[in-house]
Order: C-alpha cells, then structure tokens, then sequence
DNA sequence: AGCGCCGTAATTGTATACAAAGTTAAGTCA
DNA sequence: TGACTTAACTTTGTATACAATTACGGCGCT
C-alpha cells in the first residue's frame, strides 16, 4: 500500500531473465534470441538489452563476437575461484571494519542477527532453514556495511553477486541433508568469531576468519557436486555448471 | 589495414564519454543531458544510454532517482578505499599465483616488462617517463593474469577500474616533480620483489606486498592533493576530486 | 518580500522502425 | 557425394518517435 515503488521495465528485464538464466532455461554457448525473449517478458527489446549488459557484466552472460549474448558455462574453477574473490573482498571489509572500528548502529543490529542464526541453529535436530537462510544473507550483507566504507560495500556486494559465490548460494534446498546442518553450526560459529575479531579489533583474525568461511562454500560446493543428481533440482544456477 | 576492427557506436560512446567526464567537462551534482550529450559525441542516445549505464557500473557516474546520471563527485576517502580494494584484489591475484603457479609464458613476458622498466629507472638523473608509464600498467595487466583464472582476470581489470585506483593514475605529469622520481624507484623496487615471491611460490609475502605496492598510489595521492594547486590540470580525474 | 501552486517546456524511459550483418538453406558445379 | 556460391531470411545495432515524468518559471496569495 505505500511500498508502492514503481517497477521500471529494467527492472523487470533485469529479473526476469536472471531468474530464468538461473534456471537453466537457456542452452549454454546458444544465443539468446532478443524479440522472443521480450515478448516473453513483456517488454520491449530496449531495456531487455540493458538487462543484458548488466548480466554480461556480472559475469553471468558473455557477449558473442558476431553480436548478442550467450549464457555463460561455468566449471568447478570458475566457481571455486568466485568463492575465493568473495572471500578476499569479504575479508578486506572485516579487516577494515576492524582497524576503523564498526559503524555502531551497523554493529548493533549484527548483534541481533546473530541471536537470531544462534536460535536457528540451536536445537541440532531441528535446524530452522527458513530463518538462517535470510539472516546468514542479511550478516553477510551488514559485514559489507560494516566498515562504513560505501566503495568497499558495493564490491562487497558485487563480488557476492558472481555466478555461485554468494553466501547463500549452496544453503537452498539442503534442510534434508545431515551433513550440511553441521555446515551450518560451524558457518553459525565463525560468524560469532568474525564478529568478536571486528569488535575487538583484530584486523588481521577477522580477515582470516572471513576468508577461512568463504571456504565453506567451497566445501558445500563440493559436495553438491558429488551429489548432483540429488540435487540439481534444489540449487539454482546448478544447471549452469559444466558437467565435464 | 588488417587491424580495422569496427569501432562500433557503443565504443564510441563509452570512451568519448569517459574522457569528458574524466576531463571534468562537467560540474559533479548536475544531471547529463543525453540529447545534447548525444549530439555531441555524434551518435544517438540509445548507444550512449549503454555507455552511462556503463560508466555507472564502473562507479564515474551514479543514477539519480528521478531520472538519469550525474558525475559523482569523490573526496579523498574514496579514493583511499579504492585503492584499498584494487590492492586487496591484485594481492590475491599475487597470492594465487604464487600458490598455483605462474603461467609460463606470462612469467616470461613479466621478466621482460620488468627489465624495460629496470632500464627505464635506471639513472636516477633521468628516468624515461615515457616507457616507465604504459610498462608499469602492462605489468600490472599481466599481474591479473598471472595466476591463469579468467574470474580473478576480470575482477583486477575492474578494480584498475575504479576512479583513480588505476596503477596509473598518479603517474602522469609528474616528469617534474623531483620526489616523484624516487617514488617510481621504489614502485620498481616492489615490482621486482612481488615477482620473485611469486616465482618462489611464496603466497603470502606475495600478497603482503601487492598491498604495499598499492599504497605507493596513496601516499602520491596525499602528495598530489597537497600540490593540488600546481597538478590539477595535469593529473587526469582531479578535477573530480571534491575540494571541500 | 517570501512561499506555494500551476502550466509549460524539457527530459527521460520505453517502444518501434530500419538498415547492416549474420545465419541458414537450397542449388550448382566439380 | 561433397564443397562452394548465392539468395532469402533472421537477428542484431542504432536511430527515431512517443508518452509519462520531471524541472522550471511565472503568477497569485499571505
């Protein structure tokens, strides 16, 4: 009723394709066709364009030398090293935070989030999914803040929006799988040891800390991996990773 | 003859528009108009409204919300978290390389840059300017590639990207200025030492000084700054600089 | 004089039109 | 049969047209 924000045809462009990018809709190294893809969506071609830029730009489509795009095939490395470029931004942010010290209203409500993904995860039979998926992406997103540092947050955020690197990218459809509520303990307590590194500013501890849990992506990834025909279903973007 | 690539109306666009605003053509806060700016650069507004969204990406321009782009207008701070980041990431480029392993060609073609460079600083009485500046960017270029992953390929090309984080950014016009000759001995002094960590896989000495090679970009920043009044015009993109 | 309101002019966001390339398929010749 | 040529057809890149907002300036009101 007043979050009324007007939807610009970019931006449902924008939505609409990456979602059906992720969904393994389209055929890698096929050219996406642009007028059927716009009726489709129901705009015109002019800001289905744009849209394709700005996911050529994060990496998601790749532009054909003839002309148009395609949708990108990623391998294990593409991937592993996303990971590990999120783990190097992420890590920098908290060791900024650390040596400048937090914004304290930022601080203040990490603190709420973490009692939250604690209570989430504190009954190891019961693991709350649908509560630590959007805080775990909520910390990650208010670690990128944390340093106050409006440069360091939007490569913070653009680094979590490669292909397969954001923090939640492996935390979709595993509530069934036992060993990942491990995972998840484990990832829950870094989070509280990243956090008490910023506060007591130990720069040098929270940069390991932040890049030490950026790896367990890369764990989950793995396994998911093995497990693939499980799962492919479960994780969006799956589809996309090359089955060489 | 045989490299006429096809300059397409977009390319024009992008790099007409980025030396306009780089040059400061235009005043920070207030919005570009595209019908002008249009004609101005001889193309229509369609290819020049990619490049905006471009520049946008790339951090030069951002959206106002009622409509269009302005300059944006950076202080000081800024620029250091910039560099900040460009060193976070070309040290873990540094890092991976080193723990990964070079690749060999680009090992060799490194060796090669760095004895240009070694000569070009060579006498301290008369350092070549002219050789040092398009080396020490091929250098850092290859640097991003040394570690054989197009992902962190992509991310050090960005970050060399940011307003005035570029290796090169404080390197032009500054053939006068006496301090700054012993700054490039230094930078070539880093550049040497970053390679042969690397070569003797040792990760994080890589890293570390990776990071400490970009804060030679800083200190010549607050040098700048301080001479602003004399440099303005000679160093690209200080005119964007906030004065306040 | 200062502040708010309204109408006009300018500007953006989006759709469509059009020309230049690129792609595909049929047909011809070796 | 297979490769090359050519012609019709798609498809993209760019320009232009149009409608919905937005910015601006004058006018009236307090």
């Amino acid at each position: 009723m007043q979050n009324q924000q007007k939807i610009s045809q970019y931006d449902k462009a924008l939505m609409g394709l990456r979602s059906l990018v992720w969904s393994g809709e389209f055929e890698a190294s096929t050219r996406l066709p642009e007028v059927s893809l716009a009726q489709r969506l129901g705009i015109s071609r002019t800001p289905l364009r744009q849209a394709m830029g700005q996911l050529v730009d994060e990496g998601l489509l790749e532009r054909i030398e003839t002309g148009g795009c395609r949708v990108v095939s990623f391998t294990m490395d593409n991937i592993i090293d996303a990971i590990e470029v999120r783990g190097a931004i992420e890590g920098m942010a908290a060791r900024l935070a650390a040596e400048r010290g937090m914004v304290p209203e930022l601080a203040q409500e990490c603190r709420k989030v973490l009692d939250v993904l604690d209570a989430a995860v504190s009954d190891p039979r019961n693991i709350d999914f649908d509560t630590y998926v959007p805080y775990n992406a909520r910390f990650h997103e208010l670690l990128g803040r944390l340093a106050g540092s409006t440069v360091v947050e939007r490569e913070v955020e653009r680094a979590c929006r490669l292909p397969l690197a954001s923090p939640s990218a492996f935390l979709q459809g595993q509530e069934l799988i036992p060993d990942f509520r491990v995972s998840l303990r484990i990832g829950q307590d870094q989070h509280r040891s990243l956090f008490n590194a910023i506060q007591d500013r130990e720069g040098s501890r929270a940069e390991a800390l932040a890049r030490e849990h950026a790896r367990l992506a890369r764990r989950n990834l793995k396994f998911v991996i093995s497990e693939r025909p499980n799962l492919a279903s479960r994780v969006p973007g799956l589809a996309l990773v090359a089955t060489t």
